[in-house]
DNA sequence: AGCATTTTGTTCTGCGCACAAACATATTAG
DNA sequence: CTAATATGTTTGTGCGCAGAACAAAATGCT
């Protein structure tokens, strides 16, 4: 026998049902910002009592704070408001093929800190680790001073198993079978977790964005690595046996469409894509508003067929998403967003026509509104998520810092 | 106050953590019909005198026997073998196009009793119930001498509320807004619930079938009346917001393919359809086994061009469902299972070129086997989900009847 | 201004449930 | 026939939640 053996049966494990409570009622105030204790009774089901309990033990731990109540006045004792404590935060990763985005992100999904590092050309995974290591161990120290770091979320555009941080295959990037997670991890010290970018950014949307409260969402980003997927159904995300489930991107939309690089021919990613629109809007290689600004005034009849065309194809897709998810909202993001914003008719119009009746249902499409800062928000989930899943589980990491609110 | 006010703090719900873990072992040993008491407490995780304590009150509720041990002989105490016991059942009930099938399934998933109505034409919603009805108040006494009916489970192919059992829309039966499982128990007295065939056909694939104990499975089932689908995603059964997700029989196929019912065009159930092959193969109306003996002997050049055309737009589907759910299995049934047995690698080769190849990772193509057998069962599950999720709340049921075994 | 009403926080007690330990039992190995 | 092993059974302990009684802090009515 090691000398190891047998630990003492620590308090890591006390009886599930206290965890689960406790990362119910953590989970609740981190999604909604503020909660009074009265409406977190109600809301679990819970005695008064235990609720009190376990309120107590969260703000011991520093997930939580109570503070005086500031919602509307009503007859009887004042419930005290529940907040998620900002002073607990992760880090969020977000590489792309023209930079690496570092970001700060509170308990609460507050963005406290956002840093964008372009890149010459398309970073390698080694160079992505690199340059986010280097970011965050030079801001370290001012971290530590005001933050206690639970983790650090990766975002990939490509595929990822989420189980190990491996990026199996991320095309746009060029990279292959990169443990990215197990590099940042030691390049930082942190506990580092890796998804793929649309999951993280379904996930954010359906906690903080347009999909809030709903448990059942799609979630569609255009940008210059292609387009992903990512999908809330009823309340969870999809994952799939190995974690690569909703690559929307590559559903099948034109018989006898041209090749993608995946092998297939006729995806989604293939037909609709913003180098075009760039091309025929005379952009060189500019970002996203430029594009919209294009798109919304000089009209040329070639920019907007082929506007119209790329717009019939996405509807397709959507048309499939609803068929197959029968979802409550589905949101666009990137250039996406901008086509959808173009005309928002013609969309809508599509689900309501194409799929079936019921299945669209009053199902809405929506245009994220939270940019950049919902791959930092998604992200930064990856860590949260873990916490909140075992909240007493935090005392292994480093004392909170002093409070100064 | 009325004199019902105040009713006694019932034990219809104790501590949940009890319902939790009774519910965990019935329904571990429902799945996998034999289990020793010793791997209860393995796979459960509970200490052996829990599982001593919640397996007697299982045998108590009339859910579960113990017997002598039937596994290998080894060192130690024998453990007793924990079972299912049959005489808890469930009645199974599928309206299609030319028929309604009528079944008894116990507890553990055996079929002990299948009748077959056929009926002269498309049966109206009243007229299935009625056939559905008289078959089930005409066996009563003899069920009631050797079973404990808790409920029935009805399998429609068309757009379920699951919620409330009412039909949405079956276009193959041409019913809308018909609430059978209301009308079904009115008529018969037992509680009633409905869903869509294609997803309690995954469902249970995923438990007594080719998919047991994966956690990602897509199911289609081609038949008379179309196409129908259903998925189970991480481990749960794909329902959406209203419970009309896994339609993947209105998956896009074809640019310009013919208009489907469902108002878009160039979907797979349009394109792909069994009586078509009926036709080129000369038969009337017959059954799936003679199709599948005239798809094998009589190969005409059309036929099978016909039958390579069809493969081609379900290996679109198959490819679409491989990226959107990144499953373990999939599971053909009906005609589809046909065809795929025609040249198993046929498909099998589609979605390892034209899918993601880590999303088809290693997932593999099944044919169903169970048959119309699939159906009842998946249709009895609706009545025994109830059940197993609080097996303490059956007590309001009617006394098990004496156990003749 | 004062008192009733309402709602919620707080404290204390009891109960149910799961676990662990000690003991009993039934099998195989030698 | 004895040792070893695995499991069922019994008993005691502790934890966590619910409920009741009490305290506190607001509104609203007179």
């Amino acid at each position: 026998m090691s000398s190891a053996t047998r630990l003492p049966a620590t308090a890591s494990d006390p009886d599930p049902s206290r965890r689960n409570n406790l990362a119910l009622i953590a989970t609740l105030v981190h999604h909604h910002g503020v909660l009074s204790r009265a409406e977190l009774t109600r809301r679990t089901g819970l005695n008064r009592s235990t609720v009190g309990t376990l309120v107590g033990q969260l703000v011991a731990l520093g997930l939580v704070y109570e503070a005086a109540p500031s919602g509307e006045a009503q007859v009887g004792r004042p419930s005290p408001d529940v907040r998620p404590d900002p002073s607990t935060a992760a880090l969020a990763v977000n590489p792309e093929v023209d930079a690496v985005t570092i970001g700060l992100v509170s308990l609460g999904g507050k963005v406290q800190k956002k840093i964008r590092f372009a890149t010459e050309r398309i970073p390698t995974a080694k160079e992505a680790v690199n340059i986010a290591a280097a970011v965050i161990v030079g801001m370290r120290s001012e971290l530590d001073a005001s933050y206690r770091i639970v983790g650090i979320g990766l975002a990939v555009p490509g595929l990822v198993n989420r189980a190990d941080g491996v990026v199996r295959h991320a095309p746009h990037l060029g990279w292959r079978d990169e443990p990215v997670a197990r590099m940042l991890g030691e390049a930082t010290g942190y506990p580092c977790l890796a998804d793929n970018d649309a999951s993280l950014g379904a996930e954010a949307e359906l906690i903080f964005g347009a999909g809030a409260g709903r448990g059942n969402l799609v979630y569609l980003n255009g940008g210059a690595s292609g387009i992903g997927g990512g999908v809330i159904a009823d309340g969870a995300l999809l994952r799939g046996s190995a974690g690569y489930a909703g690559e929307l991107g590559h559903t099948f939309v034109r018989t006898a469409g041209q090749i993608c690089h995946c092998g297939a021919s006729g995806c989604l990613e293939t037909e609709v894509s913003q180098s075009r629109l760039f091309d025929l809007a005379g952009l060189g290689g500019g970002d996203a508003s430029q594009l919209e600004a294009a798109l919304r005034s000089k009209a040329s009849a070639e920019l907007a067929a082929e506007v119209a065309r790329q717009l019939g194809y996405l509807g397709i897709t959507l048309r499939n998403a609803v068929n197959t998810f029968n979802p409550d909202a589905i949101v666009l993001d990137g250039f996406l967003g901008i086509l959808h914003a173009l005309s928002p008719d013609t969309l809508d119009g599509l689900i309501r026509t194409q799929a079936l009746d019921e299945a669209a249902g009053r199902a809405r499409i929506y245009r994220a509104a939270l940019g950049s800062d919902l791959m930092m928000i998604g992200a930064a989930e990856l860590a949260f998520t873990r916490l909140l899943a075992d909240p007493a589980g935090i005392t292994a990491l480093p004392a909170p810092p002093a409070k100064v609110r």
